[in-house]
DNA sequence: TATAAATTCTACCGATTTAGTTGGGAATGA
DNA sequence: TCATTCCCAACTAAATCGGTAGAATTTATA
């Protein structure tokens, strides 16, 4: 249940992305300064997300990478598939394709319910809720709640 | 954000413990026999969980494992931290200590809210309702939604 | 009370994944 | 033509994952 260096790099670039003029290319190099992201790494990742439709590209002097579509259509869970594969797979595979027996059966409920909460907050939020720092109201009521920052 | 194996196994055998007849032990070996676990990697999940107090050990020849508390106890997030440490580590720490600047300066709120939405599921499902079929209504509530089960 | 059997415990190993680097090539604009 | 920038494949180091082997410990039995 790690969150990947690579996850947390790709929704930076993105937000960074999301906050400038649209189709206006920003380099690589200038992204990964601004997020602190070793720009080598970086050329992968946004790599990804163009193979994704999630960003776009421009080649030469003036080029640079600029989002593919309005960043309110652009999901938090649309990136991370991007450069993570599927929000909650078990070894592998989605949790619906495991077979539990005996005692434990009930598991692949509990994945599917680890997936689905995961898709509440990550399927409903977009680069554009996440710059104008608005943030839907069920995540919002769940950052607020009283021991969300708690670190347990 | 991936379920490993380790986790995967660990609630698995935790299942199998608590559907037992408590403090008789279960041998390592008949537990990986059960779930089709390989029984010698169980045997680490298993130090884990004896590590973090949650199942016991007893030697020798009629010994085994058994649970360390009763099974309303414990939580799986008991479970997952004990193998697989925090629920949602960003690069291997806390999200609280992260630092964000500029248009990601809200990134640091998505990750709490994953947090928070994981704990939602696993810290308040024991696993005596795992073993009883009987998942806590919010829970249950999130695996009858329409689109839980879509592969996506 | 030795001793053998059963079982846990610990240290290690190889393969895969993660995080990051290197370097050459291809497009673009001046 | 040439500087600039993206593109892409291969490479590396370190951590993690999945798994193994053998030593250490406890119990049962003679």
């Amino acid at each position: 249940m790690k969150i990947s260096a690579k996850t947390d790099y790709a929704v930076r670039a993105a937000c960074e992305l999301a906050g400038a003029e649209p189709a206006k290319p920003i380099k690589a190099e200038a992204l990964a300064q601004l997020q602190a992201i070793p720009a080598n790494f970086l050329e992968n990742i946004l790599s990804a997300l163009r193979n994704s439709g999630i960003v776009r590209s421009q080649r030469g002097a003036v080029g640079g990478y600029f989002l593919a579509r309005p960043a309110e259509t652009i999901s938090l869970a649309d990136i991370i598939r991007a450069v993570d594969g599927p929000l909650a797979a078990v070894r592998g595979e989605a949790p619906e394709d495991q077979n539990y027996s005996g005692a434990a059966s009930k598991v692949a409920d509990i994945w599917v319910a680890v997936r689905a909460s995961l898709r509440v907050v990550l399927e409903e939020t977009t680069l554009a809720d996440l710059v104008a720092q608005k943030l839907p109201k069920h995540v919002q009521a769940l950052i607020d709640s009283p021991d969300a920052w708690s670190r347990r």
